[in-house]
DNA sequence: ACACAAAACTAACGATTGTTAGTTAGATAT
DNA sequence: ATATCTAACTAACAATCGTTAGTTTTGTGT
């Protein structure tokens, strides 16, 4: 691959692993087996095994907070800035599928620091997500039901939407966007 | 406790722990010292690790798929039968949080026919799920989006409903079925 | 041809893993 | 009292874990 280093190759690598079995289950040796070469090998690019799992998932995060600021900075009304904010999570689950497994299994396996920033990401980010539906609520753009409940439904379907879309063949990303908001924002019935 | 055998503290006691860290994070020293004893002695009780992880979840399983067996007898329309499956995982939800993680996130840690029947099971509920919807939407019952859509939906919204209920402050099992019905079935615009 | 850096290797380390064998303390029943 | 059963214990096992040290191979630029 062009552009790509060998250390960024063992993180793909791994965060398939990571997937399939979980970061504690998967072993440096697993890692280093996919890539055709001996464990001691990998220590030549990454500094330990904490190191896959932290920049995998921290980078990750940065790119939904990064998402959630540009939704604020818009100036749209709450209920486009909840459209845009599952179009973020499907543009993010789209590219990085793999990754995000990790990001919702694994967090709690992050160590010191990368552990409290994740979580304040996290907080964070539920945070202003509520706040959004709180306005939408006020506008009378949302019905007014408990904002918890509604956060709680969009953002859990967001978030393991990772899991379906690998399995139904990749469909396209606009339908997947259209079908999803229709159904997430005006129900089924 | 009374009638409570010594097994089964082991598997409430472990799936706590593996709600918090993960199957494969937690050794059975961990579930020794969290019950007060040694690590040997757990083998009195149980015959191995993987029976834990087993019994645990494929008593829930089993607890899941007699629920839509029973939905499908009861001779209902199929939105009444989509309500009623809410309020199976509602239940469920509540009486085996923390069990629910362990389903969620360790059972490909399962192994032979454990795996195979989990699988399986795991199938034959979505697929009699999406069916329900289907007949929904040939009624009128339900808005014609792709059935697929619909099903990933409500049922990722209900698989992770765990991690919420317990987060916020176990709230009235009634009010949130009423709620979660309200959203998931009829949006919140 | 030579030097240098990148990236692989072998070998081994201390720690931890799930599990087994054999034994002992405490309660219950005969 | 004696036997039985349950449930704990100590000690140890082979396997695997993440990681390090030291060495060799491979490729690139001069």
């Amino acid at each position: 691959m062009k552009g790509t280093t060998r250390k960024e190759e063992i993180i793909t690598v791994a965060s398939r692993l990571f997937e399939e079995k979980g970061f504690t289950a998967v072993s440096v040796r697993d890692i280093a087996q996919e890539m055709g070469i001996k464990a001691a090998s990998l220590y030549n690019h990454i500094s330990s095994k904490q190191e896959i799992l932290s920049s995998l998932i921290l980078k990750l995060a940065r790119d939904f907070t990064k998402g959630m600021e540009q939704v604020q900075q818009a100036g749209a009304s709450p209920l486009e800035k909840v459209k845009a904010l599952i179009e973020l999570h499907i543009d993010i689950t789209v590219n990085h599928s793999e990754a995000l497994a990790a990001l919702n299994n694994d967090w709690m396996h992050l160590q010191g620091q990368d552990l409290i920033d994740f979580v304040q990401m996290r907080e964070d980010y539920e945070e202003n997500f509520r706040n959004i539906i709180k306005e939408g609520i006020e506008l009378g753009q949302i019905k007014p039901h408990h904002p918890e409940v509604i956060l709680f439904s969009i953002l859990s379907t967001l978030r393991t939407l990772y899991l379906w879309y690998q399995k139904r063949g990749k469909l396209d990303v606009n339908v997947l966007k259209k079908d999803m908001s229709e159904v997430l924002l005006h129900g089924i019935t």
